[in-house]
DNA sequence: TGTACATCAGTGAACGCGCGTTCACTGATGTAC
DNA sequence: TGTACATCAGTGAACGCGCGTTCACTGATGTAC
């Protein structure tokens, strides 16, 4: 329960919250964890957080917008996720390219909610120019790796590199919504996420004429 | 709209509705298209059918029991395509791999409605076994696919065919829910979603020492 | 240090609304004879 | 062919509920002087 930590809210001090948009926030996290983004209700929230129904609405226009703060913080909180994975980039690339992938579905697993209400939410990026952006810094962190490793390849078959990072970014994401749900509609799978993904992208490098070493093992398959 | 089509159910004929069970599967799914599986309810859905708001209790025991049922005609209709773009399976397995991929994204492009209410309502499908049936046989023909593929390569490189088949499925399903929805929330791309698979699926089997033609152009890129 | 005041976060009651589900009922259908 | 009857799909009113949002208000805070 995070929001139930002293820098979540609830040292109410009187009439006044004090910390009232972080307090919502972290509300929205727990009723996503729980039972999803549809169940999400800003009266609940506001329960929560132990102010009136109408008291979010000093902070945020409205219910989609405070998912839209949420999915903010998912996008930087992925980002950051994503930069250490990537590390200096002075590895291997095509281990820190599969640790990419790696640290993406870490995260889809361990951060549930932010996770739900980034990508289940059918919320438009668009609409709100700081997800974007947000969105398009996390994106840019798999453009700048795929980068780094179609440089290692000879020009004449040098693959675009949005293309490659886009590759990543669809595999990560099917494996995550797929196989690294909380949930109960989670799907079985007779192996380790990470494994079905790390095979996956080796292969891939291989098809690009990296990585040519054997191939992997589906362990536990 | 499909269900003011006659044989959609709206041709009242009296006290008894005569085709009550097939109106409110054809009203769940234009609910869906419209506003998205969360915005869908059982008394509109009744409505949309022209019946009153408890009629559907005699059909189907609660909201998630009649989303059970539109999923599992999704999984027969999407299985179909499946079969259809695998064909005999006659021709060259790595066009026919790559052609189960783009008939998934097809399947997402043509029936958004179907589609999100297979893999964006949070159902279980262990909890309706008609529907685990259907999700299985679905996935049966990848897997099928994959074995034929495999079977192809020297037993020494043969890889799992179940990881195969996961591996297009995941990558299928991350560029569909990404780049393929019919919403706002769609990501933009620069490139046709199809050509995006298509490379993928053709660096992937590449990597397995099938396919080995020149690298695939990212068409638009 | 003290006072007046502007600001604005949060209150709490209210609004209209639509929901899921139940239930005693009605009446159409079709079957047995 | 006709009649009695069982079946059960659909009615419509009702239940309790919770929602999003508004709004006149209250009172805590902090700033200007």
């Amino acid at each position: 329960m995070t929001w139930s930590h002293p820098r979540g809210g609830f040292e109410r001090r009187g009439y006044h919250h004090g910390n009232l948009r972080e307090a919502l926030v972290e509300a929205t996290l727990a009723l996503i964890a729980e039972k999803g983004p549809s169940a999400f209700t800003v009266a609940e929230a506001a329960r929560l957080a132990g102010v009136s129904p109408g008291a979010p609405y000093r902070h945020f226009r409205d219910a989609e917008a405070l998912i839209a703060e949420v999915a903010l913080r998912g996008f930087e909180r992925l980002a950051e996720a994503l930069a250490r994975a990537w590390g200096d980039g002075r590895s291997d690339p095509v281990d820190a390219f599969a640790a990419l992938g790696r640290a993406y579905l870490t995260f889809a697993r361990s951060e549930p909610a932010y996770y739900a209400a980034m990508f289940e939410t059918r919320i438009a990026v668009e609409d709100y120019p700081p997800l974007a952006a947000a969105s398009d810094r996390a994106f840019g962190l798999l453009r700048d790796a795929a980068e780094r490793i179609a440089a290692s390849l000879p020009a004449r078959n040098r693959p675009p590199s949005l293309m490659m990072a886009l590759h990543v970014w669809a595999l990560s994401h099917g494996i995550a919504s797929l196989f690294c749900r909380p949930d109960r509609a989670r799907r079985p799978l007779p192996m380790a996420p990470e494994d079905l993904l790390e095979a996956a992208v080796l292969l891939y490098l291989q098809g690009l004429g990296l990585a040519g070493g054997p191939l992997p093992a589906a362990k536990g398959a």
